[in-house]
DNA sequence: CCAATGCTAAAGTGTTTGCTTGACTATTGG
DNA sequence: CCAATAGTCAAGCAAACACTTTAGCATTGG
């Protein structure tokens, strides 16, 4: 149970950090109603689309966003499935608290204050 | 619904950059499943407690963690409801992609390729 | 054919992050 | 009382991040 520095980098990490920026985030919830361009998704922003494509990539890396070239026009789509890890963390640890909360209780109903 | 860079700074974002950090969520796990001090919490860490005392500053500042000070022990507590607003957009973002992927059957039920 | 479009690749820059070290303060057990 | 314990504070540093600019290279519409 010992925590060990691994030197295999958790995709938890990339998941996290890509939703970190909201930017980023910004991004996933216009994929998450369709597809889209690299164009299209830098519409709105004022960031060059150089940017926007190296936030992309960004996404790609984490695997929450995929991307296929048809021509000159790249298309990104969401992978919402991708977001499933970061969603089962969470719960996890709510059922832990809730777990603690309980052994907690039990014990203050069988020895009072 | 134009994309805006407003000053304020979205929760999601500590919220989302805290959990990016392994240390950081190993400490999350390990105060969901009771209450703990900073050394305690440095327990089973390569890194100083001063590193650590950092982490929770970040876990602190996001919500994630409370703390109080008695004597000279500081004592962290988890504070899972503050996981809400994380687990909220991911959600979000699933029903978005879903709503989209039946329309877009339902498109292809009236008009087949 | 060729100019506009859509993207890619690389280099440079300022800011933020994740640490360490060292010095210091407050509490507490014996 | 006083040494060990628990934490705080600030400075410094290397690596990572979020951009920009510049220079390209295919694709495509007219």
């Amino acid at each position: 149970m010992l925590e060990q520095s691994s030197s295999t980098p958790d995709p938890l990490d990339r998941i996290f950090a890509a939703l970190a920026d909201p930017a980023r985030r910004g991004m996933v919830e216009r994929l998450s109603r369709g597809p889209a361009s690299a164009t299209e998704l830098a519409q709105g922003h004022t960031m060059t689309l150089s940017a926007v494509v190296q936030h992309l990539k960004v996404l790609e890396a984490s695997g929450l966003v995929t991307s296929h070239k048809t021509g000159r026009v790249r298309t990104f789509t969401a992978e919402p499935e991708a977001l499933g890890p970061a969603q089962r963390w969470i719960e996890d640890r709510k059922r832990a608290w809730h777990r603690d909360l309980d052994r907690l209780e039990e014990l203050l109903r069988k020895s009072p204050p």
